[in-house]
DNA sequence: ACTTAATATGCAACTATTTGCATAGATTCA
DNA sequence: TGAATCTATGCAAATAGTTGCATATTAAGT
């Protein structure tokens, strides 16, 4: 499972508690993988067990103490140890373009609406990829890390690019059934 | 749950056998929506229990006996009123891209393999696809349906297409690193 | 002759994911 | 002043998906 190894993968930045893990799994490396805050508690408690981190609870008044994650040496190994292992191919799951698959039986307004939610929902990912190339990447110079962060942050920049304009032809075609 | 409704999309098509299903799903409907033979022919039997499909066994001599199941008017109606709620963004889950984001942990010689691999898979899926589009599509009228597949056919011809640009892009950048 | 692939179905166990709930003080907006 | 949101953790139940196994015949390749 790479759950775990994504997790990791977070740590490697610096240390983190299950609700930073949780915000960066909205936010950066949630582009590439989605996790919910609870499996993220669960999947840390397994990752102690396994020494992979080492997690001590900090104090806090008011709010809830947190609980901050340190990724180990064996953590580190089993990372890299993961990275020579062939990557699974992406899960795909795309209930709207199952959709287009069966036309006749569908609500074809219904879908253009869909459509338009989904183009909606592209745009704002791209924004969101731009302010953060802008801000922490434009201009910079980049250690080994920070140069993949990048890569793949393009890689999504494109993919949104072309996503949206996919989408944009298929709403053209589907307007002129 | 998708993959019930899936499953309905196909038997649109026309009345098939679990085999045929899976086959369908390791080819058309597949390419947006993957799912294993065991996992549709358990969701079958929900199916048949809900009375979307009937399920009929047709005597075959050698090989086992197949069971056809046919879409019934009540699993069309469930179609469609699937089609009015809202869809689902798609499911995001690539290990590759997470491996990018902790390259200092990497072995980079490895992950240069693994997108090889997944270019070469990107190229594949591709020839696929044009191979389905010029023998079911290419000059030939269409109706709904086959409209809608053509569609989807090539949002996922553009995708593949660009994909592998982009791959690419990013085999130069790490190879540069 | 032997092995692999294709046809055809399905159970069982395990792992992963989603959804709903639960707690509880602090801050911010209307 | 009340409602909503943020911070922070996590359990429990349900649903979904993967992996391993099981059966049985035919056809084609080596």
């Amino acid at each position: 499972m790479a759950l775990a190894e994504a997790i990791l993968v977070c740590l490697t930045e610096r240390p983190m508690s299950g609700y930073d893990l949780a915000k960066n799994f909205d936010a950066s490396i949630g582009f590439f993988w989605r996790a919910s805050h609870q499996q993220i508690y669960r999947e840390l408690g397994r990752l102690r067990e396994k020494g992979y981190v080492i997690s001590q609870e900090v104090s806090q008044s008011g709010k809830p103490n947190r609980i901050i994650h340190t990724l180990t040496p064996e953590g580190q190994k089993a990372l890299r140890a993961w990275s020579k292992k062939p990557s699974k191919h992406p899960s795909i799951k795309d209930e709207m373009l199952v959709k287009f698959y069966a036309l006749e039986n569908m609500d074809i307004d219904a879908l253009k609406d869909q459509l338009t939610i989904r183009m909606e929902q592209h745009q704002t990912k791209l924004v969101k990829y731009h302010r953060i190339k802008e801000r922490y990447y434009d201009g910079k110079s980049l250690d080994l890390t920070q140069k993949g962060k990048l890569i793949a942050l393009e890689l999504g920049i494109d993919q949104e690019v072309h996503m949206i304009e996919r989408l944009e032809a298929a709403m053209v075609k589907i307007g002129n059934l």
